[in-house]
DNA sequence: TAATCCTAGTTTGTCCGACAATCGGATTAT
DNA sequence: ATAATCCGATTGTCGGACAAACTAGGATTA
């Protein structure tokens, strides 16, 4: 039944523009293109696949938007890999769009950032630790402007991520996190006591990744991220309401 | 000193093309342009913005390239939201890009696929079952087919995700799960007990969340997970390799 | 009357040619 | 040698043009 689905593939009718992208997609997948390379100029790659300027711009830009090309000192197109924080951004935004509750990406961090302390405790290094302390200073500092402290609340929890040194682990929170945090930012605002827990349990885990203590700083992640909740649902926000769509009013 | 940089921001000198983009996608992140809306056509485009029709063109491919509009009927443009499944290939081909090993692969997936089965065993409902018993009935089949295993066992842990009915969750596993599975393929080949293994698991955990029990469902998941990675090892792969770009090799 | 076919208009994909702004490098002047 | 200047290359934008494919409505036929 599927044989004929198997057999046949689609034949390629994709119109010109989408076909050089793939072709030049294809050759960065396959490594014969690295990031920082040069690509040809637009008028090259028109004679080379015999098609107009306008039809290769049209496939640069689709190149430009998946994050496998972009411009280098503002002019020549270089070839790049996708930035963390670019996916980020766009599955950030796909959750918005699709209207996910805190509840989804509550339960999404809660299995996640945990297993991010454990390996940052176990894999962290010098710099990683220097980055974490410099931020608990700041936020001890900006104990009561609340903007800059959820702000730094979000960097901590990527920090300790960038501490695991696993990329795979880094994206996957990176989306989430970037609607959860501030997601939780008015709850700092409402809740007296919700700026100290935070700060604390942000020293513990701290901590407990400098001692290489993978159990205690999972166990303080998940009692961090537990406290979230309790908080979120404390200050009468409904756990199960879509996310607003804020946050990303000036990044694009 | 970071004071510049705080006061100035980047004046906003983005071609036309993209301050094009910019704006529909504004409209639409706003909800003001739902999915399924048409969007007017490309003269009128041009004619609305004041820009010439190839400007427009540039800006729309931006637009489709980052899924936010699609060819409706092969012809007219539609708003559209980013599908899950074309997210999961975009950060799949990311994380191939970046030469991301095995055991990155199994951290992430151990840390996800665990609380996807006890949050499916609580959310699940009897469309999720059945499809879930479904997988189980052909995977028992296809016992000796190592190739349409493998796939089943992608779709299998996929269904457990969507029976979660997370969002967040199934976004964050996809794109990992799309290469970590079929990384997983070769074991199936090499060790005997490997697919009976797989199935036992597989049985297990669908009857534990059939019968709604959390704890049982993460157990047996946290176990399977660590089979893939004992697997894994004793046929002989380094984890600490980085997966191959193999697979995505028709989509695109 | 209903079904079918045909034709005209629309819309997209592609092409051609052109020009201003800008960046890099070569050239020239000090 | 260094600084100012000039020239070519490259990108962003524009205007127009045409073929193919699709839509819709009217004409034709059973």
């Amino acid at each position: 039944m599927s044989d004929a689905k198997a057999l046949f593939q689609p034949l390629e009718p994709a119109p010109a523009y989408k076909r050089l992208c793939q072709a030049i997609e294809t050759k960065i997948m396959a490594g014969r293109l690295k990031p920082g390379d040069l690509l040809p100029t637009e008028t090259a790659l028109a004679e080379a696949f015999a098609l107009n300027r306008s039809t290769v711009r049209e496939g640069i830009r689709l190149l430009e938007q998946s994050g496998l090309a972009e411009r280098i000192a503002g002019r020549r197109l270089a070839v790049a890999h996708p930035s963390t924080k670019a996916l980020g951004q766009r599955l950030s935004q796909a959750l918005v769009l699709h209207d996910v509750t805190f509840r989804e990406l509550w339960q999404t961090i809660a299995a996640l950032e945990p297993a991010a302390a454990a390996y940052a405790a176990k894999a962290r290094n010098e710099s990683d630790l220097e980055a974490i302390r410099q931020n608990l200073k700041e936020s001890e500092a900006a104990r009561g402007d609340t903007r800059r402290l959820s702000a730094l609340d979000v960097s901590f929890h990527e920090l300790v991520a960038k501490a695991a040194h696993n990329r795979a682990l880094l994206l996957a929170r990176e989306a989430v996190g970037q609607l959860f945090y501030p997601a939780f930012a008015v709850v700092v605002t409402r809740l007296d006591t919700a700026a100290e827990r935070l700060l604390t349990a942000h020293r513990a885990i701290a901590e407990a990744i400098e001692r290489q203590d993978e159990e205690e700083a999972r166990r303080w992640m998940v009692r961090h991220i537990d406290d979230f909740h309790r908080g979120y649902c404390m200050v009468g926000l409904d756990p199960d309401a879509p996310i607003d769509r804020m946050g990303e009013n000036s990044s694009g």
